[in-house]
DNA sequence: CTGAAAGCGCTAACAC
DNA sequence: GTGTTAGCGCTTTCAG
């Protein structure tokens, strides 16, 4: 577990602070609107105004103003305005796993909106602990002003339970349908749908699904489409093998994979079909020759894999984007747009062929 | 660019909030210490210390008032204690780009180091730009209580220079020497050196590196080590290529990886390397009979590749639990620990043999 | 158009 | 032990 790297310790010390600066202070010791206030002789509700172009101020006194203000170099405290105001500027989101690329391209979507709006962005990971996951919502959500769910572990009951409690919030990811709250979905079905008729197309009549984590909402949709599939088509076998979400459960199952005899293996996501794919590259099984293997995601990595993935894509950078358009709207008051559900694309790459 | 797939407007609409709630107030609307105090009977000092825990208050009062609030759902508004205390309890860290893998590991050990020590974090992302990295770091800067500024892609005079403006600040991935400043580094020249010991030992005379951003410090220490091995050793040649950071410029860049009829490539990083393998394997050109691949970081996708990626790694979870260690000590008024350097230790898998 | 004053919710000396 | 009293720094009615 433990890095055993040796840490290097330097000859060089580190003060504790920049010479001169108390250390906690540095972060406060700012000059203040009632500094600024009285070095330019007006009172602080004057300085207000001209730092946030309200009401009209004299053009002259408002310039004095700026010019002092931007001689003594003053700084708003975002803390005293959130207290003010009743706002913070600041989102946050909570994901399952940071470690997977495709949560994080979420997370930099929704990251890159909010900074175009001026606000900050909180990110927390629940470790896919539906528990933690509900402690952190309502803990991180007293911290900011709305929250960004994405692939939330908890099951529906307790999600339309917690909900309630956390002030504007959106569902990235998971939609409850009984549920007013802004959503943004994936048509996992579909897609999956999608990904096994590529395979059945393909010749493939004996299908492996690599499951998820069981908490996850996405893999019981996946589950069940893919059930229907193969009800509606007599010829073809499900073979599903537990398996999880990451690198390592995916290499895990690689002899599981083999034992099946599967010529096809629908991955939870791109990550265990990676991991299933090196680990069927070490029993010397070929993919796509002897095994076809495809993803869900179309994370970065996908395309330049070798083979190159065959993968159902999802907007990730999009799902971020359109969180932010739903929350912006709720911390605005305004009724947020209609929910809305992305549907996968195929897209076809190396890793899938006939069956040998 | 766009991402054309349509959205699926649903019937469902969305309301703007919870039933009953004003849309902003929601955030705010909780009971206030006063609140409490009237209800239990007592003065907001005396909740105070009992909800912190503080000096002695009687056994049975506290009870009373602990039931009161929990009877009222009281919870303190993180805000309003941040402006009394002169803290908020978060801190942020800035990263060049926030699609390498090797931040994201950096940030998930910081975010884990920080949630352990009841701190929020803040995520912000430079885009690469230094400008906006220096502006970033003042913003968002006073947001929080201290900063991690992960791979700065500041020319060392201008970090020298906005470092003190900041507050408590440690630095992931830089070291400027006459700086006072706690900075978890990595030894980059050795790593670089190691790795190319590795192809040469192997029997690789020509060698291409295919440099990063121009404004990493990372690369301009791995160029400069590089150059320094040639120098030592005569019989070995050095194709020096303009690349990048990504997969998207490994990819480009393979065409004159061929053109160079270099039989060893070292790649900036583990993406540009595996952007790079796959454009190669495109070209018909294989990973590692005709050409030996290596990369940088050892990020997680790098021992699943096909063939394997041989790296140099790098602690990277490691290098955000140290820095919260650093920034933490800061934040105390404590001395940090002295600096730390990881050495890289190169991991030798499938990507790389002897040349042709 | 500008200033005075109240308050956002909580903490911390300082008295009693 | 507990309450009183000032703030933390900013915004915002409300007068003038």
């Amino acid at each position: 577990m433990a890095v055993d790297r040796d840490p290097v310790a330097l000859e060089q010390s580190t003060p504790a602070a920049p010479a001169g600066v108390a250390p906690g202070a540095a972060r406060l010791a700012g000059v203040t609107i009632s500094q600024v206030a009285q070095a330019a002789g007006v009172s602080r509700a004057t300085v207000s105004r001209v730092i946030n172009g309200r009401a009209s101020v004299a053009p002259e006194l408002a310039e004095r103003v700026r010019a002092t203000a931007a001689a003594l170099g003053y700084q708003p405290s975002p803390v005293a305005r959130s207290l003010a105001l009743g706002r913070t500027s600041t989102v946050a989101i909570i994901v399952p796993d940071l470690a997977n690329p495709m949560f994080q391209s979420v997370l930099r979507g929704l990251g890159r909106a909010a900074a175009a709006h001026g606000h900050r962005m909180i990110v927390a990971e629940s470790n896919e602990d539906p528990r933690e996951e509900a402690l952190l919502a309502v803990e991180v959500g007293r911290h900011c002003d709305g929250i960004v769910l994405a692939a939330s572990r908890l099951p529906d009951a307790e999600l339309a339970e917690l909900v309630p409690r956390l002030g504007p919030v959106v569902l990235v990811n998971r939609d409850i349908p009984g549920l007013a709250v802004p959503s943004i979905a994936v048509d996992y079905r579909a897609g999956i749908r999608d990904v096994a008729a590529h395979l059945i197309g393909l010749g493939h009549t004996r299908l492996a699904y690599l499951a998820g984590p069981p908490a996850s909402a996405a893999n019981r949709e996946r589950v069940h489409s893919l059930r229907g599939v193969v009800r509606e088509c007599r010829r073809v076998e499900l073979i599903e093998l537990e398996c999880g979400g990451t690198f390592a459960d995916g290499q895990a199952v690689a002899e599981a994979v083999i034992h099946s005899r599967a010529t096809g293996v629908i991955a939870f996501n791109d990550l265990v079909a990676f991991g299933a794919m090196g680990g069927l590259h070490e029993f010397g099984v070929a993919v796509p020759r002897q095994v076809s293997m495809v993803g869900f995601d179309d994370i970065p990595f996908a395309r330049f894999t070798t083979p190159p993935l065959t993968t159902a894509s999802v907007p990730q950078h999009e799902l971020g984007g359109q969180a932010w358009q739903r929350l912006w709207a709720l911390l605005q008051g305004r009724s947020p747009q209609h929910n809305v559900i992305f549907r996968p694309r195929l897209e076809v790459r190396g890793s899938t062929g006939p069956p040998p």
